[in-house]
DNA sequence: ACTATTGACTGTATCGATAAAGTAGTCCAG
DNA sequence: CTGGACTACTTTATCGATACAGTCAATAGT
């Protein structure tokens, strides 16, 4: 490579310069190292390149579960921004863990990511505070943290939770219950939503009707059926339940269906994340769109903004705006 | 960081020595060593030390569909391997495009990866003497190539179409057919297995019960209907369907229930891969078992062991025994 | 007592690029 | 014909580590 340098009776610097689209070279010489560089396949050292600029052209994403569909189509996404700068992704899974998230983050810090995106798993801030220390610009995704003043792209959940609770009304559901997330920002906002939603209609509903399952995204299923069936024990069950997530809203169906009740005919059923099987359950479900790939699609670009440009840019919050998708487990009658 | 060394008057190379504990250090200065690191919060470049060392301690992983929960459970299984050796994942998506692919290939290769595991959609061997030019030891999963002789994890294919045939017959069908995937390894191994699982019966079926669905993974659901649809245009209809993979089989199950035929009543089905929500499916999916993530899990062992060795391994084929999963989709009493 | 061996370090070159500053020619204006 | 502005290169220093080959003192062996 220094060799196409010796070859051609040129300097390596002028052979990098070529490489880079530098200006100042003659067009002639520049066919010629293109050429030699063709024929003997030569890709520079993107470590060697790392090191003396400073930047590895690489993003860094981790996430609490690669095998949630959610976690898959934002990595498509953010792919598909990346690829056409010739960025690479670093994907790190924290696998729901704070520790291990903790973990991973500084590994891709290490490995001197020029941007991190991050769905936290964190109860804290402390960890952001130490990304900010390496002024490596982050984004989060999804969830996001009061008291942070971050990049945030992700849906707007209070929406959700008002399109979801307005859609059971609509549909007739009077008794309606939540099962909520876990506590951290989706959990809250959509709690909220749904709280507004009721108040909006002067719907007013027993307090055990919000219970909250721990775990949102790995072991979602088993969760939302337990979830699910501390609801059935009260009497009058409710008549629609807005689940946390597609996951819980799973286990929620499992139990009604092992019940004997019907859905949506006993109880209908709202989701959210509305995940690729959707359409193909048991019964299909009514879920919330989020727009998963599109989150990743923005934060990949606004990560790259931050990257280029210099001056650290403004904390920037995008929310996007979620879709009510109703299927089956939702479809009934006006009362 | 070289600030270390003066700070503690001693050379940087002593201090290099003690981030990798290397034996030829004083217990005393280790401990000062390590301490003013973690006092100053100092994490190596891994950029230069690649540069050096000629090694990234990065693997990367191409695959052709991130959303497809498939390979997102294999991407578990390798980052769980990697983790262990604080060796990172460099995650890249070819969206089942040959060409992007190659690609994506080349971008990983002048990232100097120290090993490449690879679930191709290509069709041709050339990209693969291109990575063996570079020294960079690679991994096929899943689908893999007749002569080449690399390293190869995943599942016995013919073993996959044998037990999801056998299955179908022995709960009664007579008239099987088989939607078979596109034209690389796993569909020829499936097919294989359907063809010798029936002759081995002595059954017969005609040619027209064959037919093949161009896209795999992708959108398979879409071309799993297209499929099943040209299966029902005969007359008698098949009893039992072996369906290349779970998308597929959705599309199936799909095309069947509109056409207001029962399943496994009227026909039965059987995929492969069991998906995350097989369970919560419309009709419960029978499925073969993958052990996806195990295949990760094992890719990623063998990538590191290449990487390990500095003689090059002699390629080892790890073939994983597929285990059916019955559901109700098959679920019916013998004839 | 004198060479060997070991332990604990240090000095220097190098990995493969890029940045910044310098050096020739060339070309034209005044 | 002289000096500034270009163009097309080249030189040198550097990024942050590691490899390799010493150095030097202390202990050990015979």
């Amino acid at each position: 490579m220094k060799d196409i340098a010796r070859e051609l009776g040129i300097s390596v610097v002028t052979v990098s310069k070529v490489l880079r689209d530098h200006p100042d070279i003659g067009s002639d010489t520049r066919q010629r190292v293109l050429k030699r560089m063709k024929e003997l396949n030569y890709r520079p050292n993107l470590a060697a390149r790392a090191l003396v600029t400073g930047r590895s052209s690489t993003v860094g994403l981790v996430v609490p579960d690669l095998v949630h569909t959610f976690f898959g189509e934002i990595a498509r996404g953010l792919s598909k921004a990346l690829r056409k700068k010739n960025y690479s992704l670093l994907i790190a899974s924290s696998e729901e863990d704070p520790q291990l998230e903790q973990q991973e983050i500084d590994q891709l810090l290490a490995r001197r990511v020029d941007a991190l995106i991050v769905a936290s798993s964190q109860w804290t801030i402390e960890t952001f505070r130490h990304i900010e220390e390496q002024k490596v610009p982050y984004i989060l995704i999804d969830r996001k943290f009061a008291g942070l003043s971050a990049h945030f792209v992700g849906v707007d959940d209070e929406a959700v939770g008002i399109l979801a609770t307005e859609h059971l009304i609509e549909i007739g559901c009077r008794n309606i219950a939540h099962i909520a997330g876990p506590d951290v920002s989706t959990g809250h906002g959509r709690l909220e939503g749904f709280r507004q939603a009721l108040r909006q209609r002067d719907i007013s509903i027993p307090p055990s009707n919000v219970v909250v399952c721990k775990h949102g995204d790995d072991s979602g299923e088993n969760s939302g059926h337990d979830a699910m069936m501390r609801l059935l024990r009260h009497s009058p069950h409710p008549d629609g339940v807005f689940c946390y997530n597609d996951p819980v809203a799973l286990g929620a169906m499992r139990a009604i269906l092992e019940s004997s009740l019907r859905i949506p005919g006993d109880i209908a059923i709202v989701g959210c994340g509305n995940i690729v099987y959707a359409d193909s359950l048991r019964v299909p479900l009514s879920s919330i769109d989020q727009q998963s790939e599109t989150i990743g699609e923005r934060a990949g670009k606004l990560a790259l903004a931050c990257v280029e440009s210099k001056t650290s840019v403004r904390p920037k919050k995008i929310l996007l705006q979620p879709k009510l998708v109703a299927r089956q487990s939702t479809q009934r009658k006006k009362t």
